[in-house]
DNA sequence: ACCAATTTGTCCGTATGTATT
DNA sequence: AAATACATACGGACAAATTGG
């Protein structure tokens, strides 16, 4: 999409009917992705419904569904005489690499950055925890439950692990610090690094719609990983759910 | 998913009424996610229409029109007064590094892998792709649509651009040879490294769906990135879409 | 102040698709 | 297989707000 030659012109996109998927859901899909991609004008105002309609070969209303909900997801606003008009224009590039800290990584394109933990207990492990971790199955870990937050708005969504032995009062200094860089310095790792993360991408479900507020049938970005002492010891396991509509993820060297 | 606690229990998830996506295609949706996190046994089979029935609290009718349209997609087979079993299992995990190579990053995941040369012309940059690949804008450029092969199975679809003056037999090349990293070192180019990748997911456009053999809705992983040359001087500019459902990405450090 | 053009918002009715019983 | 309820999609008509002459 992004190096394509087009000035809006939204390639005709065929709709398919009778796939289970309405159209409205389908035209709105094409919205979201149209937008940033010359769809909208530099005011960042869409063309008319009727012309929208006209382009997608529906009918006004089944556009007029499609922005809808759009406006209910927050992407839209519309003003009556006026147009319609889309919100947030840019998405946030969130550095994925070694030394991935989530507050430094989104300095520079949100005013504001907080970690806020939701929830934290202190459970078994199970074998993918365990396994990633290098802990025997049914050891105790710490389950942070988290959700990073960009000027407000809800960016990612994680569950990290800890072994409880060695981090157990990490829940008390990420509820104080509001971070988890900090939170490490406080159990006495100075540093860390990322030895590995995979990355999928599947449909929002209800924690996600409801954790980072998205509508469903949006797309989460699914990043897990697991961070090493200076040693090259596990020391947390995360998972981390993104918005893929307000996120793009980016491999960095170093 | 991957490290939640249980075994084959596919968390009660709501499903959402008049949301634009028919219910049978939100159960298929979760059929399909909860395979590989234990809803099938070790066998593929999954759990009879009544009991997925009671679980998602739907009628028969609607998980049996899920179940259909898997089908039709190749992901189930059943038979009758046996079950429905899996096809494929596994998600294959596609290497993002600074080495990444094709085939390379795939052996021991799949049998047979490939790379299919699609089409490929000669264009001026635009604006994007001068600025990736260090050009003025409007240069001469080559442009080379290709498609990824596992076992016969599309995994990718990849757009890439070379500078015409640089390699202006590539597109020869990786017709004869299959490979990109042949296909440079014909070129005189015998070593190169992944520069910068940005990941970001959306749904597939119908380009995606065609290609890669997708239903609508479907989620594609988009990767763009920079292949530099010894020197680091940029060679390759690509972008490349993954089907989600059946690749995950993984970063490695190296 | 007025008018015309443009654009979104609301209402009617009808046909088809989806989901349940 | 059939009856029912609701969501989706279409078509047309008009009201309400904005813009520019």
């Amino acid at each position: 999409m992004t190096a394509r030659a087009g000035r809006g012109s939204l390639s005709k996109s065929a709709l398919h009917r009778g796939v289970g998927v309405a159209l409205w859901r389908q035209i709105g899909d094409e919205i979201r992705r149209g937008i940033g991609a010359g769809l909208a004008d530099e005011n960042g105002r869409l063309p008319p419904e009727a012309e929208l309609a006209a382009r997608f070969g529906v009918n006004r209303h089944t556009v007029r569904a499609a922005i809808a909900a759009l406006i209910h997801e927050g992407v839209l606003r519309s003003e009556q005489g006026r147009g319609t008009y889309v919100r947030r224009q840019k998405r946030l590039t969130y550095p994925i690499g070694t030394r991935t800290r989530f507050s430094a990584g989104l300095e520079g394109q949100a005013r504001d950055r907080q970690v806020e933990l939701l929830d934290h207990m202190k459970e078994p492990a199970n074998a993918v925890v365990a396994a990633a971790l290098g802990l025997g199955a049914g050891v105790d870990v710490i389950r942070l439950e988290m959700l990073g937050l960009a000027d407000g708005v809800p960016i990612s969504r994680s569950t990290s692990w800890f072994s409880a032995t060695l981090f157990p009062d990490i829940a008390g200094y990420v509820a104080r610090t509001h971070s988890i860089t900090e939170a490490l310095a406080l159990s006495g790792t100075r540093d860390y690094r990322r030895a590995s993360t995979t990355i999928e991408a599947r449909h929002a479900d209800d924690t996600d719609t409801r954790d980072l507020r998205l509508s469903p049938g949006a797309i989460v970005l699914v990043a897990r990983g697991v961070n090493v002492d200076g040693n090259g010891k596990p020391i947390q396991y995360s998972q981390t759910r993104f918005s893929a509509d307000r996120v793009e993820l980016t491999v960095s060297p170093a």
